[in-house]
DNA sequence: ATGAAAGCGCTAACAC
DNA sequence: GTGTTAGCGCTTTCAT
């Protein structure tokens, strides 16, 4: 910056002028500014930045699971709008440890970040202090008890709800749920789905039928899943309630010779990839992915632009997708299929 | 950090000493610096750290779909590293666009990042002076030519080769190709193994069944595949260069009609998630996506600590996973079917 | 409209 | 062993 300031024939503050667009300084003098930066190449440091001004555009990221299509696809839309606005991002996989996600949290703010976006690996969080900070954190796909953050959320229970209700409305009387970690929002929030739309239609809760499985662990849902299978009064239809779930099931169906949807119905809360190609094709709730990246990335932007706004809450509403398969489907054979 | 000094009664340079380790501190000082820094609940700011040592733990991952199984997977391996090594991770996303690339490789440098992986969108690269810095930079997966820089690569001519082989093998003798962009050593390198297998068995290369679709593209693949198994003359076997040309392809198959072995066979390089869901499962080279992060983590950090050391160039060797469909199977009705 | 100078929080010579 | 001090590269008063 010096050098730049030198052979322009200019002090440093006046470089510094230039460099951000600051009114009060002559035309001439800046195109005479421009030119040394181009002559030398010079590219402004933005640690000193940061350093000198208190944070500059970079957005920590901290998800728990980075080999999620879920987590990487709303990572995606986040990603959006922090280059659309000129931040980076700094990325943290915290593998749904909360020692490592306080280590995170931690490196963040010595990173200084502008902000941060976090889903979290517990309801419970930390100590409120380390969301005290002056750094601003919005919370993603998962609540953070008592702590007053921005959240951006799925209608979890709505969109459990309206799965199961499809199972029962197409005849099911006998459904098992396979769902992940009660700590979390989404584990829990779908469990609660599931429960009130049995009870809408006067059935009982039977906890037999009532699994878990880590949501990153495909084995442990195909174990659950194997267990509700070979019960001796077998539930006619599965509801799972993320992806891993869904595959650990299908698994299980794949290996007791089960077929859908004459032995077993399946409908699943967060889509599987390529579900199309599944014939007949799988019928679920997906989620807004990339929506929910750009809604939180966005929340995180306003709250940095203004600090003192009151904390906000947004769930984003979802739909069933029916999917129906059609004539040409019916020569393939097929993996897995839709509850109906 | 003044803070902490005048507490602990010391200056600012012990303190400093406390923080990093260094010898030459009494005991009884270095217990009650550290004790002030307990009681004071003191963070040291990365930021002023880095400025003023010129870098510290931070790596710039630059890849080119975030969205790619393959890039998490990598990204993962990575990760491990990094964290075990007290390394912070900046991710960024190119989307395969070579301008953002040079957008966030001039943003590692301002970041002042201890080094940077990039699996670039071209082996042509930039300007060399991008490359010259003093930072230290790993190629991933992707060759950038003229740039003698340490790379960690797939053998991607052997794996195509070993999977198109396979197909020779079984009696195919009319095999459609399906790669991608030209311009990345992946999509190159594996259409070279293709027609190196095919020359083996003295076979001439048919330019009608080679075809190209962008990596990222499921859509542009399946056109391709459409294209191909609607020719006057049919493939009996595809081999797809990555997941997405591969879900193409089945996608076009399905639509077709077409049956896995009986009408079409397929061999895949890059395996598809999940692929033991389908029956026949699919027949693969998957890549030992895990394992390459974590070399190309391990070749920064020893990069880091020795500048001098010559560059190096590592591929990591691929296998054909023959997959069998098994008794249990076959009464699922599956989506689609390895090559034989 | 521009320059001089202080200082962001830290480390590293150098002095004692 | 420990303190003093200079400065990393920038921004920002405060003069002029």
């Amino acid at each position: 910056m010096k050098d730049v300031a030198r052979q322009a024939g200019v002090s440093t503050a006046t470089v510094s002028r230039v460099l951000n667009d600051q009114p009060n300084v002559k035309l001439e003098v800046r195109a005479k500014v421009l030119e040394a930066i181009e002559a030398l190449k010079y590219r402004p440091s933005r640690v000193a930045r940061r350093l000198r001004t208190n944070s500059t555009h970079v957005i920590g990221l901290i998800i728990s699971d980075i080999q999620n299509l879920f987590f990487t696809s709303v990572t995606r839309g986040i990603e959006d709008v922090a280059s659309r606005n000129g931040y980076s991002l700094i990325l943290c996989n915290t593998d749904e440890d909360l020692d490592r996600e306080r280590v995170y949290l931690e490196v963040m703010h010595d990173e200084n970040v502008a902000g941060i976006i976090l889903a979290s690996a517990s309801e419970t969080g930390h100590d409120p202090e380390l969301y005290n900070s002056h750094i601003p954190i919005v919370a993603l796909d998962r609540l953070i008890k008592d702590v007053p953050l921005d959240t951006v959320l799925v209608d979890n229970v709505g969109g459990a709800k309206t799965a199961v209700t499809h199972l029962l409305s197409i005849g099911h009387r006998r459904i098992g749920l396979i769902t992940g970690q009660q700590h979390l929002t989404t584990g829990r929030e779908r469990q609660e789905g599931y429960e009130q739309a049995l009870k809408e239609f006067g059935l009982a809760i039977d906890p037999v039928l009532i699994r878990r499985a880590d949501f990153r662990q495909v084995a442990e849902s195909r174990q659950q899943a194997l267990e509700l299978l070979t019960l001796p009064q077998r539930p006619t239809a599965l509801f799972t309630a993320n992806t891993m779930n869904t595959l650990g099931a299908l698994t299980a169906i794949q290996e007791l010779g089960l077929r859908i949807p004459d032995d077993i119905a399946i409908s699943t809360f967060d889509d599987i990839p390529w579900a199309s190609l599944l014939d007949p094709p799988l019928t679920a709730v997906p989620q807004p992915t990339y929506a929910l990246g750009k809604t939180a990335g966005e929340m995180l932007l306003a709250r940095i632009a203004d600090p003192d706004r009151p904390p906000t809450q947004i769930r984003l509403e979802l739909q069933l997708v029916v999917r129906e398969s059609c004539g040409a489907h019916r020569r393939m054979n097929m993996a897995a299929g839709a509850s109906q």
